[in-house]
DNA sequence: AAAAAAT
């Protein structure tokens, strides 16, 4: 059994947030963790997903502002002193949120910056003044930049997620953030996945670091059951229904690896009738909130998303996760999975593996360190196919559908392409047979050696284009004025 | 073969 909180002596604003919470015994990486932090020490901390690092991170944090007065002689009354950066803004919201749970009793502030919206009311919040500052990198380097904050008082940084914000995509960002703190400081990394890599790159940010791993990193939590099927990219919609109806599914994740094919398949999941929606990244900042908020209500069965909501979220009692495509990173999988079990719950995972995945899977089983055993799954249409039970009656829902449809849906449906008349005489028309190789112009011949990348277009049709663009700009089209049809751009090669 | 994070 892990210690109690109350074994802590945490400042007793502290102890009563903790109290109301309902948090009694620690958690492994808590145990572990808060004590070093209360020391003052760096701190790279590895813990499964679901086991409470944001408190282990937050409380010795909250703590240490606390009992050790800011060291401030500047004349603003509350400079920033610890910084959380996280990356995703759903994610900082949460995190912002637990933080100021906990802080509920004390005189700090705090305040959560991202982008996606306005930021004015950032700004006046950041004016206000906040001890403690939450937020993703892009919009805290419009803060920096508009002077909205001051940063040269920072005592801790927290990156949460701390593998992904070293990762390239967020490095730039997140070297020139740090170029605006004081060398003198704590550093705090957690996550869930460490590579052997990013470790080394992530031990040249810390000074005299203590390493705290709680099981292997990159472990799935154990109450976790995960189960492959070996399904066909085009029968992975049937399949996922087929899943949810079986097992009664009730919440679930349902990652998707690009936001198109998210988009997609919420709206093909939402019109066969099933509860879902999307999250993803090319939505307004309003609708991913929407669309989380509605899930977190349980208003929502199914939140169809990408890698924007594979990590950090913790949302209570989330039974399933579903990889409808199985993620290119195989640290994403470990993170999307551990969207379920969390805090010592049972969760359940569904990986759908076709034939392009081969090289995922094996990424996968590396850092697994074991063999996946990839199940075939039998689609209810084969099975009516071949002569199993289509009658079976499940909740009232027949436990197979015709794939082509009701008879009044197939009424409905528009004839076949050949049989309606042309909509565009156009497209109608033979196809051109391009120039053999032999034939082709002098200019285009010499535009093909000058190297890749030039366009294949005449000298005179780009001129042409030019001086179009010019009077297009000029002059504006009268209404029903005739234009001629510029030749299409060649194909590039 | 992608997503995320600034507009």
């Amino acid at each position: 059994m892990n210690p109690a909180f109350s074994e802590l002596s945490l400042a007793e604003p502290l102890a009563r947030a903790v109290a109301e919470l309902g948090f009694s015994s620690m958690t492994p990486i808590q145990a572990q963790a808060i004590p070093v932090v209360l020391q003052g020490r760096d701190v790279m901390g590895a813990a499964q997903t679901g086991t409470g690092k944001t408190a282990a991170f937050s409380l010795p944090l909250l703590q240490r502002l606390l009992k050790h007065a800011s060291s401030s002689t500047s004349p603003a009354r509350h400079p920033v002193r610890a910084l959380v950066l996280l990356p995703t803004r759903e994610l900082a919201v949460q995190v912002a949120q637990q933080i100021e749970l906990y802080a509920k009793y004390t005189e700090l502030r705090s305040t959560v910056v991202f982008g996606g919206m306005d930021m004015k009311p950032q700004t006046a919040e950041l004016k206000r003044g906040v001890e403690v500052l939450v937020a993703t990198p892009g919009r805290l380097l419009d803060h920096i930049e508009a002077k909205n904050c001051v940063l040269n008082q920072v005592e801790y940084v927290v990156l949460d997620e701390a593998d992904r914000m070293l990762d390239i995509g967020f490095l730039p960002d997140l070297q020139r953030i740090l170029s605006y703190l004081p060398k003198q400081r704590t550093t705090l990394l957690f996550s869930a996945t460490f590579s052997t890599e990013i470790k080394r790159l992530a031990s040249s940010y810390l000074q005299d670091p203590v390493t705290i791993e709680v099981a292997r990193s990159n472990a799935t939590a154990a109450t976790i059951e995960q189960r492959f099927y070996r399904v066909e990219e085009n029968d992975k919609i049937q399949a996922l229904k087929q899943v949810l109806r079986e097992r009664t599914i009730g919440q679930a994740f349902v990652f998707v690896n690009s936001k198109l094919g998210c988009a997609r398949l919420a709206r093909s999941l939402e019109h066969d009738g099933l509860n879902s929606t999307a999250l993803h990244g090319d939505k307004s900042q309003d609708e991913r909130l929407k669309a989380l908020d509605s899930f977190k209500k349980g208003e929502v069965q199914l939140l169809v998303c990408t890698d924007v909501a594979a990590r950090g979220l913790d949302i209570k009692d989330v039974p399933a996760v579903f990889n409808f495509d199985l993620p290119f990173n195989a640290e994403d999988y470990v993170h999307r999975i551990g969207r379920t079990g969390r805090a010592g719950a049972s969760g359940l995972s569904f990986s759908f593996v076709c034939g392009r995945d081969t090289k995922s899977l094996a990424e996968l089983e590396k850092l697994l360190g074991k063999k996946v055993e990839v199940e075939p799954l039998e689609l209810e249409s084969d099975r009516r196919r071949f002569g199993g039970d289509p009658g079976r009656i499940n909740d009232g829902q027949r436990l197979w559908h015709d794939p082509r449809g009701s008879a009044e849906a197939r009424a409905l449906r528009p004839p076949p392409r050949a049989a309606r008349p042309a909509a565009d005489p156009f497209f109608e028309q033979p196809y051109q047979p391009k120039l053999a190789p032999e034939a082709k112009p002098e200019w285009e011949q010499q535009s093909a050696k000058a190297g890749a990348g030039t366009r294949s277009v005449s000298p005179f049709i780009r001129t042409k284009r030019k001086v179009a663009a010019l009077f297009k700009a000029a002059t504006p089209v009268a209404a029903g004025a005739e234009c001629e049809r510029q030749p299409d751009p060649e194909p590039v090669a």
